[in-house]
DNA sequence: GTGAAAGCGCTAACAA
DNA sequence: TTGTTAGCGCTTTCAC
């Protein structure tokens, strides 16, 4: 008998041949290099107190036939999956706006390499997935981007316990791990004072329908400071994942009878309607009309002219959630706190710096009264 | 003896309690409706020969329980984990591109609702993964985006005898299961054609550095129609990951003595960069300069002027790569050809269209010799 | 029509 | 230091 056969335990030799669609499994692994596959699986995943030659041969053995361990048996043994969810809200028919501004591709970005670099893959789920896929999946935990009031899907993810961080506070009492986000209050009211100093007298806002945190946020944030500066709120509300509805609300806008003569953009391509709408009715930018949007998108630097952006730092967004993910799974008892701020970031260009100083030397704007 | 207890089989009632985190299990559900795990099974998976009552009764007791059955245990089972790799080439340090364009935005948008359809979900997979992370998640099969020549990552997914479906025709010899593509030379070919027809006579690329597919297809096509038409190839290169090196290339491609009156940009910014360029040489578009790059991205219908792009329709190849590798995967021998070709389209704006017709009436471009 | 039993391939407790 | 064994929770023959 030789030394592999006396390891051939369990079952007789031809029941394990072609199995696994004729690749090698961990008792193949154990019987060519002649030991147990104990000795197989501490060798390989640095477990044990094995002698280094022991480990290096068992890998030797291991690479020749070209073994990979299952995932989902050690997934079943370990309860740990190595996978992360990453959800998003879906809008209207279409699947879901993932990726439909820079904000996102961003985040996901850096949270697909934040995760990897722990050895997590993340998963794309979109909010409203068949349920049967968000089952059939063995998640670790779940990021959450913008989770609306009552989520069932949360719900359904902390009942089972898992962990679930979420990009932007949660809404309501949804009972998340952790979050991160922005103060969206301080950066829009941030933003506004930039504005007034620049000279704006009548600051308009284009913001959503949708209650999302972000909108609501920004939104109040924006009436409180007009409340507080004295300015009546010059708005436009449009359907924030309708690309046309941005262009007709922003023309609709500028051509309101109490025109604003700075504008915020609350979404990404806001800033283009903006402009194009801006030049329709022969408005200079930035001297009839300030500008700014939030944005993550580089096109801004080189627009004529280039726009001011309010950056959320989705990149560092990314990385905090799945961090703070990660260390909730594994049970770290992270010295993160489990709500993070990310400051965010005015990138100042042409289109908020008036050419002109503004008449009055004040750098809070007057109501419209005065001006109008 | 209680229904329920005739059927606690296997070990002791007490040693059921508390496991899988305190979800309940197959033969909780079992047990709490007094049938066996069999019968459980066959139940929540719509087979076997049950009764409508007993299978409506299982049902309802595993919804009160709330069981969701254990992806992790049902992979291992049936050797189908439901997940579907999408492999996205890295670029330098950066994790990947994966979002830099609306391209790869939109192409893996629509391939994660078509996986979502089939009941499949994407995991993000950067091409650099870490080696473990890779076979530490049990993948029915992967999409690959753009696949370099030889890529080791494809091979080792082929030589595990998983379908690989790749978006783009692979380079060398690679051996995927199924491609879609666009044909990148009719595509070029069409393009400089309607600029030629705009009257363009000496019309300039933007190109990359790097060496994969679309890049050397479209480079090819272009430098053919220029050996075709007598028109000298005028054109810059630069790594086309770096947004930066796209707007120093566009400037030094304007800057040319032999500057171009038409130029074709290859990447998605190289429209607002070379428009920037352009200003910056206070050269009109369309008038002194026509303008067209291939873009996904909705940005170029508000520049001043509308862009004409070239769209490779990504959410169509996306669609089509996860239905080939679907159907791979469940061994359906498609009607579907393995090698899909999808149009491309040419969306005209007015940065293509001269508003003056060209001195001669002749459609296509002299030789520079004629012109300079 | 329903149930018992045999594993899927692995890891971890415990033996030796 | 290494090996034996007992499952992880499910699906799937096959017997009744």
């Amino acid at each position: 008998m030789t030394a592999a056969g006396k390891h051939q335990v369990g079952r007789t030799d031809t029941s394990r041949r072609g199995n696994r669609r004729g690749r090698a499994g961990i008792r193949d692994v154990a019987a060519a290099a002649g030991v147990s596959i104990t000795t197989v699986s501490d060798a390989l995943n640095g477990k044990g107190r094995l002698p280094d030659a022991t480990r290096r041969h068992v890998r030797e053995v291991a690479d020749r036939l070209g073994y990979r361990p299952s995932a989902a048996a050690r997934t079943l043994r370990t309860g740990r999956s190595g996978l992360i969810g990453l959800t998003v809200t879906t809008y209207g028919d279409e699947p879901f706006t993932f990726t439909e501004f820079a904000y996102f591709a961003e985040m996901a970005r850096a949270a697909t390499s934040a995760a990897l670099a722990r050895g997590y893959a993340l998963v794309i789920l979109p909010a409203t997935s068949r349920h049967d896929v968000w089952s059939n999946v063995a998640l670790d935990g779940t990021v959450v981007i913008d989770p609306s009031d009552h989520d069932p899907v949360v719900t359904e993810l902390v009942r089972q316990g898992l962990p679930v961080v979420s990009d932007g506070r949660p809404a309501g009492s949804l009972p998340v791990t952790a979050w991160v986000d922005n103060d969206h209050q301080a950066a829009v009211l941030g933003l506004l004072e930039h504005l007034a100093e620049a000279g704006a007298r009548r600051i308009g806002l284009l913001t959503g329908t949708t209650t999302d945190t972000y909108t609501r946020l920004s939104t109040t944030a924006y009436l409180n400071w007009c409340e507080r500066v004295g300015q009546d709120p010059v708005y436009e509300e449009y359907p924030a994942h309708d690309p046309c509805a941005g262009a007709v609300a922003a023309d609709r806008l500028l051509a309101r009878p109490d025109r604003p003569d700075a504008v915020y953009g609350l979404f990404d391509p806001n800033g283009t309607d903006l402009l194009a709408a801006a030049r329709r009715y022969g408005l200079r930018v930035p001297d009839d009309l300030l500008l700014v949007c939030c944005s993550e998108s580089t096109v801004y630097s080189t627009t004529e002219p280039p726009i001011t952006t309010l950056s959320l730092k989705p990149r560092r967004i990314g990385t905090a959630v799945v961090q703070l993910l990660i260390d909730a799974i594994e049970g770290l008892s992270s010295d993160r706190p489990v709500e993070q701020v990310i400051p965010t970031e005015l990138i100042v260009r042409a289109s908020s710096q008036r050419r002109r100083p503004p008449r009055t030397t004040v750098s809070a704007p007057r109501p419209p009264s005065e001006t109008g």
